[in-house]
DNA sequence: GTATCTGCAAAGAATTTGCAATCCT
DNA sequence: AGGATTGCAAATTCTTTGCAGATAC
């Protein structure tokens, strides 16, 4: 992988903000810093860091992807209200999962939805 | 809901098949026993059957939804080599990732990856 | 009769891709 | 130089939606 501005610059994006973005938003704050760049080039290059590992890709039912710079195992819990995301850790999951179902597995994804305090207040 | 030929019609060609079909699937077979189906129509009708808990919506990254007529809880295992879809059951699974977690849970998407046996023997 | 549903076709959201020009090493 | 990468725009994939006519209750 070579180095370029662009790819140096939407690393710098993800590993400095602790949101869950998604590309667009990657975008959006790649584009303050270096207008021209493309959207294309924000997704090429989001697949190809997820791909090696640099970053992880949070894949969670009806939303756009998002990308996450903490490589530590853990899972991804969205508020039904607000869609705010939060990371959870559940140890040990895949080992619990394997022994529970007897399989081999070579990779897993869970999201989990909940109602967070802030909506749980609103709503009483 | 209103009972149309329509309607009937999807639901019983989920009921009569084991497979995990696509809504594509779906509208390919509804086709030949009503030609003049539309895809659209296909789409609308899984959607408020699975909502009002008739059918279940199987999600996977990276694939079409699927859609299922075992009600009873269970997950979906895909084979990363043939991408065939199988059931498998984790027992009191929420409970675990709500015990494990802390959190109430208002409901969970889990997938699983492995290599089928079928696949296994090929790769040998 | 009127609320619901259908077929059609167009729109939508998220993401990928082909290609010529440009950048990296 | 020569392969990798970019910007741009068009294409893809899956799914939803507006609407006018048809169907169900």
């Amino acid at each position: 992988m070579a180095i370029t501005k662009q790819r140096k610059l939407i690393l710098d994006v993800i590993m400095s903000s602790s949101e869950h973005m998604s590309a667009e938003e990657i975008y959006m704050k790649a584009k303050k810093r270096f207008p021209s760049i493309a959207i294309g080039t924000v997704y090429r290059n989001l697949s190809l860091m997820a791909e090696a590992g640099e970053i992880r890709r949070i894949i969670i039912p009806n939303t756009p992807d998002r990308f996450d710079k903490s490589l530590h195992p853990h899972e991804h819990i969205i508020c039904d209200c607000c869609n705010e995301i939060k990371d959870i850790s559940v140890n040990d999951l895949k080992s619990y999962l394997e022994e529970k179902t007897g399989v081999r597995i070579s990779g897993y994804n869970l999201s989990l939805r909940y109602i967070c305090d802030k909506c749980k207040e609103k709503l009483e």
